[in-house]
DNA sequence: AACGTTTACGTAAACGTTTAGGATAGGGGG
DNA sequence: CCCCCTATCCTAAACGTTTACGTAAACGTT
C-alpha cells in the first residue's frame, strides 16, 4: 500500500501539501494540485483510515447493537441503519447480543477499545444491555436507542407509537362494520398494554369501553397463540373480529382455528401487529406495519446530529407511526351481520 | 480515555513494560506486573484499537459483503459470520451493496481504507461484485466466497452442492411414492440448473431419467412460480409431485393452485429449495434447507486461516450438504395410485 | 530601496501503540 | 576481584495521518 509519503516524494512535494488536496483543507496551487492527484492516481494511494482515526480521534464507524438479525424485525432496523450511515460515510459494525450477557460484556469492552464514534441499540430489553448503554454513554459515546422502554430516559429514542399501533387495528376492524372486537394481549408487557390502550381508545368513538373479550397469553409466541386460538374455538359467544398483540400469536391463533375447522376471515376477521409474518398466513394477515427501516434512518441521523455536535443538551424522543397494510384476513361486515356474533 | 502513558506513570514503570504486561509479551516481574495490573483497573483503561491496528498493520476487522440484509437467506449467513468472527476476535462491518453498481465501487474504497483484514462476500451474482473480489484481493486482503458461481475460481469457496439439492427434493418425493415428477426450473440459472440434474439423478435410480413435466420460469420470483401455476392447474396430464427451483415460486405456483381450487398436498405433493419460505405456507412447505448459518461460520472459519497465513497456497471450495425438512406439503401415496396422474 | 502583506508550501510534532535494541543491576565462576 | 551472564526493565523509533506553525518568494507601497 502506497502511503502519503511516497505521493508526497512522487509528486515531489510534502507531505502536508498532499494531506491539503486530498482532504481540501486548505489552498493549494492549480499545478501543484494537478501534480498531486495525478501522483495519487498513478500510485492508487488510499488514505489509511486507522491512521486517520488515530490522529482525528474518530473512527468514522458506528456499532448496531441488536439481539439477532435472525429475528424478523431487525434485518429492515439495519439496513436503515447502514443506509443513513453509508449515506454520512460511516461504517457499521453488527453485533448481535443474542440476549446473552457474556456476549454484550464483551462487546462493551470491544466497543470502547474501537472507539467507535456512536452506537445504536434496538430494542433493549434486558438489563445488562441497559448497563451497557449506561457504560458507553459514561464514556462518552453518542447512544441512540431504537425501540426501547421508557426507562432508558438519559438516551435520545425513535419509537413506534404502541398505543397507535392498536388504535390503527382496531380501527381498521371498526371500518369495516366490526362492532365488538376481541384482543389478544401479553401478560406484563407494557408494549402489549399500550396496544390494548390504543384499542380502547379506538372503541370509545364507538361508545364502547373494552373489547368484548380480551384474552391473554404468556409471551409474544406461535405456540400461545394456538393455545389461546384453541380455547376461543371452544366459546359460544364469539366476537367477529380479533387484534392480536402481534403477528406471531396471530400466527398461531390462526393455525388453531383451522384446526377446529374454523376459517378466517369468514368466521372471524384478524389483524396482527408488527407486519413480520404478514407473509406466513394464507390469507394474507392485515396487520399493522412498524416502519423499521425508517427507525433505522432516524436512529442514525440522531446520532449524527448528536456526534457532529449539531444537537446537544437533553434527549430527545423521536416516535414514528404505524401504518396498517391490509391482506385478506379482514371482511366488510354489514351493520345487521355484526349484531349477530356467533359464527 | 487513559492512554498507556498515564498507566505507565500511574504504576511507575515505562509504557514497554505496561504493553508487554497487556499482551503478555515479554516476561515481566510478578510485583511489577500486578502495580500495572492494579493501575490499569484503577484507570478503566482500554487499549486503543485505532492505535495497535495502525502499528501492527492488522484491523482486527473483517467486512461481510451482501446483496441485502432483507434478503431472507442472508440473515442467517450474517450471524453465522459474525459468530465466527466474534470467536476470534475481529469485529464485523456490514455491507449491504444493493446490487448497485456505485454503491459497490464505494464500499471497495472504504475496505481498502479501512485496512480490513478480510472480507466474505456472499452471492456475488453482478460482474461488479465480480470485480470487488477482485480488486480486494489483488490489494492482499483475503476474501472467501459464500455461495457464488465457479467463476470465482481464485478465492476460497464455501457452497451449498446444488445438485445435491435437487437429488434430496426429489427422494424426498420418490420416498413418498411419488413416481413422475415435475421441476420448475429457472431460465439462465446454472444454479436451477444443477438442482434440475440433482432431480434427474436421484429419478434415476427409478429408471426414469427427466422429470414428467418441466416448466421455465423467468427468475426465481413469486410471480413467475404463480403464472406458470395458472399454467399447470390447466394441464389434463398432472405429475402427482413437483420440485420448485426456490421457494419463492413454490408460494407463488401454490398460490396459483390454490385460487385454481387445487389444494396442496391433495391434489399435487411439492417441495420447494432453500427453505426460505417454508413458514409461509400452509400447509408449511417441505423444503431443502440450505444451511446458511454453518457456511458463514465455516467461510469466516477458511478466512481466518488465510488471515494468519496457516492455510496458503491454492484456493479451497468446501461444500456443504443441504438437507430436507418436512413440512406438509407432501403426501404419502401407495403405488397404484401413483399410476393414476390426474388430480 | 526597504518594508509589510499575501500567497503557497514545507517542517515537525502529535495521536496511542508495538518492538527492536539497549541498559542496569545482581549473581556466579574463575 | 573481575568478568560475563541473566533477569528485568527502559529508550526511542516507527506505523500513516493531521495540523499548528514557520518560511520563502513575490508583490505593492512609500
Amino acid at each position: 500500500m502506497a502511503t502519503i509519503k511516497d505521493v508526497a516524494k512522487e509528486a515531489g512535494v510534502s507531505i502536508a501539501t498532499v494531506s491539503a488536496v486530498i482532504n481540501g483543507t486548505r489552498f493549494v496551487a492549480k499545478p501543484t494540485k494537478k501534480r498531486v492527484v495525478d501522483a495519487v492516481a498513478r500510485l492508487g494511494y488510499q488514505p489509511n483510515r486507522m491512521a486517520r482515526a488515530l490522529k482525528q480521534k474518530k473512527s468514522h464507524m458506528i456499532a448496531h447493537i441488536l439481539p439477532s438479525v435472525m429475528n424478523p424485525f431487525f434485518p429492515a432496523a439495519l439496513k436503515g441503519v447502514e443506509d443513513a450511515a453509508f449515506a454520512a460515510g460511516y461504517s457499521v459494525l453488527v453485533c448481535n447480543t443474542e440476549a446473552n450477557p457474556e456476549r454484550i460484556q464483551r462487546y462493551t469492552d470491544l466497543l470502547l477499545e474501537t472507539q467507535v464514534d456512536g452506537v445504536v441499540i434496538t430494542a433493549p430489553g434486558l438489563r445488562s444491555i441497559h448497563d451497557m448503554a449506561e457504560t458507553l454513554h459514561r464514556s462518552g459515546i453518542p447512544v441512540v436507542v431504537l425501540s426501547g422502554p421508557r426507562s432508558l430516559k438519559n438516551f435520545d429514542r425513535v419509537l413506534v407509537d404502541d398505543v397507535q399501533c392498536g388504535y390503527l387495528a382496531a380501527q381498521h376492524l371498526l371500518e369495516a362494520g366490526h362492532g365488538n372486537l376481541g384482543f389478544i394481549q401479553v401478560a406484563r408487557s407494557t408494549t402489549s398494554k399500550h396496544r390494548l390502550q390504543g384499542v380502547c381508545e379506538a372503541l370509545q368513538v364507538k361508545g364502547a369501553k373494552q373489547p368484548a373479550l380480551v384474552l391473554e397469553a404468556h409471551g409474544f409466541t406461535e405456540q400461545e397463540g394456538y393455545r389461546l386460538g384453541v380455547d376461543f374455538a371452544s366459546r359460544h359467544e364469539k366476537p367477529t373480529a380479533m387484534v392480536a398483540s402481534n403477528d406471531m400469536l396471530a400466527v398461531g391463533f390462526s393455525e388453531a382455528l383451522h384446526d377446529s375447522g374454523l376459517t378466517i376471515p369468514k368466521h372471524l376477521s384478524l389483524v396482527g401487529i408488527d407486519n413480520t409474518m404478514a407473509a406466513s398466513l394464507r390469507p394474507r394477515l392485515s396487520s399493522v406495519a412498524i416502519p423499521a427501516y425508517d427507525m433505522g434512518l432516524e436512529a442514525v441521523r440522531r446520532l449524527i446530529a448528536r456526534m457532529d455536535g449539531s444537537q446537544q443538551g437533553t434527549p430527545l424522543t423521536t416516535t414514528l407511526n404505524p401504518s396498517i397494510v391490509e391482506g385478506h384476513s379482514v371482511v366488510e361486515v354489514s351493520v345487521h351481520s355484526v349484531a349477530q356474533n356467533h359464527a
